[in-house]
DNA sequence: AGGTATTCACATGAAACTATTCTCTGAGTTAGG
DNA sequence: TAACTCAGAGAATAGTTTCATGTGAATACCTGT
């Protein structure tokens, strides 16, 4: 048996492919940033009036998932922010994602939150909204000020609750007597605005920066960057970070993904004992990827959820597509028998929906005539995660 | 044959309900002066 | 009398249910030839 100590001190003494494994984290900050010289510059000049207490033009930022939007934001307002730090000039860039659950997902907390960047805790809940709101107006209003609001995934945000609060916002600086608002929008659905009230649309739209996304020889780039810095010397092996670029830019030019996948592969090679980094080690990072990405996306939803993807996968052996009334079937006699309480059709129905937005399953609408309309829904996974998924799904729910 | 009407099996929408978590308020209680 | 406790009212939120309405095309049903 393998002394449990020993493995550490051999841990230990082998030494690492990596030097600075944090450089190929999402939450890293490059000094610079490659290819987007261009928009950071045409924000900055579009904000920089801040420096002087004016108040610069909204702004909305448009461009698909790892183009460096939030990046490239992130390091304006660092900068701002520290040059109006020494220069106490009071202006403030305040940075909220609007994507993260609890913490700026819905109005009240949205405001929240920003109550607490000026130093005002508010309760959780408990409190009407406007109570928030004027909470929120009276800090601002305390001195005079000019405060760029960095909201990030506004999609997000309208496409829960509604763009009430983005007009409200728009419509502040009005009542406001010493403070001055601004707002940054980002957005990665690039047609985000059309659905948006046309007097939201108008004010939050002054100026636009759209992102386009990299091309293959720019990911290249950036990934020769990143593993010089975040390897040592002659580790990557040549033609790993072609391909891997390849495999990016085949996803509409995401980098994040790039550096997902190749931090991956470095620590697939490293547990397989690997010196270097290969084009299998590649391949296998990619599958370990997506795997672990659907199966973390199913084990983080609620129960039902789960129970509902379970009936699918019980389904989909038998037949490569299949309708909502199947899986209904199934899901009712999973629920009785482990008594669960069953939901309704129509909740399934959006369960169902919400499942194929995260692209566990593939459904698509058709028309049977007669038959009726449904969807027509498929598996959209390898076997191997299936597999796997099934397996993570019958402990969770402890089902069999 | 060709055209129209039906009809199925859900989809999609809106509103209302439920349970949980949390605050605020004011009445009642307690302990010390 | 000040401090404390505790129940009740009110909010926010996620997850549902209830009720209502919408929908695409395969079939049933006509119609006139």
């Amino acid at each position: 048996m393998l002394k449990i100590g020993t493995f550490f001190e051999n841990f230990l003494k082998k030494d690492s492919i990596f030097t600075e494994k944090s450089i190929l984290l999402s939450a890293y900050m490059p000094h610079e940033i490659m290819y987007r010289e261009e928009q950071i510059k045409e924000a900055a000049n579009i904000l920089a009036p801040a420096l002087r207490l004016e108040r610069p033009s909204n702004l909305f930022i448009y461009g698909k998932t790892g183009t460096g939007k939030t990046l490239s934001i992130k390091h304006i307002m660092n900068s701002m922010n520290s040059i109006a730090e020494t220069n106490t000039i009071s202006m403030k860039m305040i940075y909220l994602n609007c994507k993260l659950k609890r913490v700026a997902d819905t109005e009240y907390r949205l405001l929240s939150q920003l109550c607490k960047e000026f130093g005002r805790e508010v309760p959780t809940t408990g409190l009407p909204t406007d109570e928030v709101y004027s909470i929120f107006y009276k800090l601002l209003d305390e001195t005079k000020q000019v405060i760029v609001l960095i909201l990030d995934e506004i999609d997000h945000l309208t496409k829960k609750i509604g763009d009430e609060i983005l007009y409200n916002l728009t419509r502040i600086n009005a009542e406001l007597k010493n403070a001055q608002i601004c707002i940054v929008g980002i957005s990665n659905n690039l047609v985000f605005s059309e659905n948006l009230d046309p007097r939201v649309k108008s004010s939050l739209s002054e100026e636009e920066i759209i992102f386009p996304p990299y091309n293959a020889l720019q990911i290249q780039d950036i990934l020769r960057n990143r593993t010089t810095k975040a390897f040592k010397e002659n580790i990557v092996q040549t033609g790993v970070i072609e391909k891997c670029s390849a495999y990016a830019a085949r996803e509409h030019g995401d980098i994040r993904r790039a550096i997902d996948l190749l931090r991956v592969s470095g620590e697939v090679a490293e547990r397989s004992g690997s010196s270097i980094v290969t084009i299998t080690h590649l391949d296998e990072a990619e599958r370990k990827v997506e795997s672990d990405k659907t199966i973390s996306a199913a084990i983080n939803q609620p129960k039902q959820f789960q129970t509902v993807l379970y009936a699918i996968l019980l389904i989909s052996p038998q037949k490569n597509h299949f309708f909502t009334g199947e899986i209904y079937e199934v899901y009712k006699k999973i629920c009785t028998k482990n008594n669960f309480n069953v939901l309704t059709q129509r909740r399934i129905s959006d369960i169902l929906a919400e499942l194929d937005m995260l692209g566990i399953i593939n459904a698509k609408i058709i028309s049977k005539g007669r038959y009726g309309r449904t969807r027509e829904i498929s598996l959209s996974l390898e076997e191997s995660i299936t597999i796997k998924l099934r397996e993570v799904l019958e402990k969770s729910l402890r089902v069999s």
